[in-house]
DNA sequence: ATGTATAAGTTTCATTGAAAAACTGGTTGC
DNA sequence: GCAACCAGTTTTTCAATGAAACTTATACAT
């Protein structure tokens, strides 16, 4: 079984560095957010987030060309681009709100007046959480690595 | 109610910046996945992450004065430093593994042999998911924003 | 058809941050 | 005392960021 310490060979191939190519610049979380918010538009984000122009061009063009949000030019007026979330952007809303949650709990005075609820119940939503295969909620010190091959092993000893 | 679209001025005072601020350069998050990984000291991150050293300085003096990590002299060996997460450090564990989920989900070859399981039962951990106040998992169309004197009451009609 | 406004970018250039390598300074072990 | 070790700092070079002006294509009004 593996230890708890991931062996550096495998650093490599971890999703971490991925995630982080992608997602790692400045600004990029940033533009997910406005993207989960209803923005759209090159002028929307420019002037919501108070972004270079010449970045946010980078910044967008990355990430459609990471396949995160699509680029499309609007029917109506073709002037206008059309940027939305990808299915694989969408799939960044956990990521972005456990990030988010812990910027609340820990980052001073930031607990805004607004809330985010379930629209079903119009209750807050739970904090996110590490989940075992039967939900059980758990830590850090309840994580350990295994290979794939000696999967479903229970844990020897160590530690 | 609130919309789902979150209004500019609240931007400012939403947890995400705060998060980043601390969380978003370059290499913090790497630094932090050693430090779940158990690697304490300056050389040790030095060389897994192939990190320059003077930014290795840099990161790490920027996660103490954040308390996300703590800084302390070995008693046995008073050359060495010793980095460890705080509780605060600790709480970044789901976020960063939401972003590595993502990472592998969709990044592409980066399927690991090595799989974080539940040290208990062997089992692959779960999916990192948003979930209601009664534990429903739920997703980006199920949100909404409400002010926080609002709370309670159900989803008007909208939409 | 002409003129003006808007949208989505590019270009240019000054400033800032990152990377690599050599250097410092306190410990330790021999 | 001396060589090796650890945790940094300094220095220099190179890439990224940011602000502002410029460009191109479309729309809208006269």
């Amino acid at each position: 079984m593996g230890k708890l310490r991931e062996p550096l060979k495998d650093l490599a191939t971890c999703g971490l560095p991925a995630a982080l190519e992608v997602m790692g610049e400045r600004w990029s979380f940033l533009i997910l957010r406005a993207a989960f918010n209803g923005v759209y538009h090159f002028e929307e984000f420019s002037s919501q987030l108070g972004i270079a122009r010449n970045i946010l061009s980078n910044r967008l063009a990355k990430l459609v060309e990471h396949g995160v949000m699509v680029r499309q030019r609007c029917e109506d007026d073709r002037r206008k681009v059309h940027y939305c979330l990808t299915p694989k952007g969408e799939n960044l809303l956990p990521a972005m709100l456990a990030l988010r949650q812990w910027g609340e709990k820990f980052g001073g005075n930031v607990s805004s007046e607004l809330i985010l609820v379930d629209a079903r119940d119009g209750k807050p939503i739970a904090p996110i959480t590490i989940r075992a295969a039967d939900d059980r909620e758990i830590g850090w010190h309840d994580l350990a690595w295994m290979h794939r091959d000696e999967l479903g092993k229970k844990k020897p000893d160590c530690c």
